[in-house]
DNA sequence: AATGAATGAGACTTCATTCAT
DNA sequence: AATGAATGAAGTCTCATTCAT
C-alpha cells in the first residue's frame, strides 16, 4: 500500500497533518496537500491509496505513537499518584511539542474511534488501567475507571481546546502544567 | 430571511440537527436532510439561504438556549458551590433531554467560536463568572476562571463524549451526575 | 390568455419592463418582478402564462405601438426628407419619453424577431417602404432599402446605446436630434 | 488561473465563442461547452474558473484584437477618409472572417463595458479618435468625436445584426462593402 | 516515482411554475 | 383574484481519483 520514497511520504504526512490540523479533514483537498508541499496530485496516490488513506495512517500513527509513550511514562513510576502526574505531563508536552499532531488526533477522534482495537496502543486506554490498577491496589477510591479516563483527560483537552480555538486561554499550557496535575489528582481523588 | 411555515421550518431544524450530530455537517448534505424531512431540496431555501445558514442558526438557537438556561439555573443558588452543582447537573441533564442539540453543539462549536460575541447569553461565559466571583468572594480558592472553566466543562464534555462515540461509557448520564458533580468540585477546590 | 384586472396587469408590465431594460430579461425573474411591484408570485401567473409570455407580450406591445407611431409620423408628410427626418425625431423622442420601453425593444429584439409577422406594425418596414417609395419617386439615389433601413436605424440606435450602457454620450439625446437627423439623411443621400 | 493544455484551451474557446454567438452567454451552459467540446464539465473549469471567467476572457481577447488591428489599419493610411475606409473595411472584413467573434463581441459589449480601461485597445477609441484628429486638421468638420464614432459604428453593426438576425439582408456583407463605407463618410461629412 | 490533464459523480443553489388555501 | 409555500429540473462548481506520458 505505501510504496514511495520515505522522504516523499514524510513530507506529505507533515503537510498534510499541518492542514488537516488547521482547517479539517474534508475542508482540506488533496490539491491543498499536494501544492503545499510542492507535489503534483498524482504523486499523492504513489504514496496512499486514497485521502482516507492518509488520514487513518496519520491518525494512527500518533494515535499509537501517544499510546505507547504514555505506557512508557507510566511504566517508569512507582505510585498511581506518579503515574497519573507523569502522563498528564506527557500529554500536556506532546500538544507543545507537535500541536498539529496532537490537534489533529482531538479533530480527527471521531471518525476514527470506531477502528480502534484493544491491541492497538491507545492512550485512552493506558488511562483507563493506571486508574483501575490505582482502585485495585487501594491507591485512589472506587470509581469507575472509565469515567474517571474521561474525566481526567477532559480537564487536559478542554484546556488544550480552549488555547486551541482562539478561546480565551492565552498562556503557554507548560505554564499551566502544576495546576492541570493537580485538578486531575483530585478528579480522581488521589 | 427565514420565511415558510414555521412547522416546516421546525421539521428542518429538528432533521438537519439530527443529521448534523449523526454525521457532521460536511457529511451531511441537503438532500439528505430534505429527503429525510420528505421535503423538496428546493424547499430547503425558503427557510434558510444557505446550508451554512441553517447550521449557523441551529447553533446559535442551541448555545444561546443553554447558556440562558444555565444563567437561570445559577441564579436560583446561594453559595458558589450550589451554582456550579446546579449547572453541571443542567448540563447533563440538557444532554439526555436533546441529545442531537448537544452533540450538535459540541461538534460545531469550532466551527461558530469565532461567531460569538460576548453579548449573547454563553455556556462558557457564565462557567467562567461563577467561578470568577466565587474566586472573589473567597468560596473557592484563588485561581483563573478561565482555566477553572475549561476544566470543568472538560469533564463534563468528556465523558457525555466517551459515551457518544459509542464510546465505553454504557451507563446513562444521569446514573453519573453525582460523581461528575464530585469531581467538577474537586477540581474547583470548592 | 390574458386575465386578471388591468390595474394589475399595467403594474406588473411597468415593473417588468423596468426591471427588464435594467438587469435583462433572464437576470430578471418572476420574483423580482413580483416583489417589485407588491404582489405575490402566484399572482403574476393569473395575468400572464409564463415569464416568456409576458417577455413576449411587451415586446410587441411596445414594437407595434412604435410601428404604427411611425407610421403615423410618416404619413403627416409630404416629401421623403421631411418623413425621414419627422420619423427620425420621434425615435428619439421615444427614447426619452419611455427609456425603460426603447431599452427593453433594444435589448429583446433578437429573441423576438423570429416571430416577427410582416402584418404586424414594425417599425423597421415603415423605414423600410418610405425609403423605397423615395428610390421610387426619385427623391433619393438609387439604393437597396433594407441596407439604407439599417443603416439609417443604425446611426440612431448607436447613439441611443452610447448613451446607456453608461458609454461616453452624456449629453440628453434630444439635444442631439438635429445633428443625428442629419447624419441619416446623408446616409440615404437625401 | 489558466491551467491546462494550451490545446485544449483553445478547443473550449472556439467552442464557448460559437455557442455563445449562436445563443447568448446566460442560455449556453457549461455542459453545453462541454459536450460540444467533447469534454467532460470538470475540464472546463481545469482552464478557466468560471463561466464568467471564460466569458470575460474571450471578450477582452477579441475586443483588443479588433481595436489593435483597427489601430494598425488607420496608422497605415495617410488622410482621415483613408483612414475611415480603411477601419470600416476591416470591421467588415472582421466579421466575414470570423462572424462567432464579431457576433459574440456585439452581444456581449454591454455585459463587459464596465470592465475595459482606456488601457486596453478599444475598437471604439480608435474611431473616436481618428475623427478627433480629422476634426483637430480639419479634415472633416467639426463634430462631437463620440456621436460621430458612435454613429459611424451604428451603421456598420446595423447591417452587420440586420443579416446575423436572419434579418432582411441576404448578400454577403463583403458585397456590401462599398456603400457602407461611402455611407461612413457621409455620416462623417468627409 | 512523478506529473498534471482529464474525468464524472455529486454537492449546493436558483427559479419558473404549481396548487391548496 | 390573490397568496406564498412547495416543487424539481437544471445550472454552476468541486474534488477525489485515474491514466498516459
Amino acid at each position: 500500500m505505501a510504496r514511495g520514497s520515505t522522504d516523499t511520504r514524510e513530507l506529505i504526512n507533515r503537510t498534510a497533518l499541518k492542514l488537516f490540523a488547521a482547517k479539517g479533514i474534508r475542508e482540506t483537498t488533496i490539491r491543498d496537500i499536494a501544492s503545499a508541499a510542492g507535489l503534483a496530485e498524482g504523486t499523492m496516490y504513489r504514496h496512499y491509496a486514497s485521502k482516507d488513506d492518509l488520514a487513518r495512517d496519520l491518525f494512527f500513527e500518533h494515535y499509537t505513537a501517544l499510546g505507547r509513550a504514555l505506557e512508557e511514562e507510566q511504566a517508569r513510576q512507582e505510585t498511581v499518584v506518579a503515574k497519573i502526574s507523569a502522563m498528564v505531563r506527557y500529554f500536556l508536552k506532546a500538544y507543545e511539542t507537535d500541536p498539529d499532531a496532537f490537534t489533529y488526533l482531538f479533530l480527527a477522534r471521531h471518525r476514527h474511534m470506531q477502528n480502534l482495537t484493544p491491541r492497538l496502543p491507545n492512550p485512552y486506554l493506558v488511562f483507563r488501567r493506571v486508574i483501575r490498577d490505582g482502585v485495585r491496589h487501594g491507591e485512589i477510591p472506587p470509581q469507575d475507571p472509565d469515567v474517571g479516563a474521561s474525566m481526567t483527560m477532559g480537564v487536559i483537552l478542554q484546556v488544550v481546546d480552549s488555547r486551541l480555538l482562539g478561546g480565551r486561554i492565552k498562556q503557554k499550557i507548560s505554564a499551566l502544567a502544576d495546576p492541570i496535575v493537580a485538578a486531575c489528582l483530585r478528579v480522581l481523588q488521589a
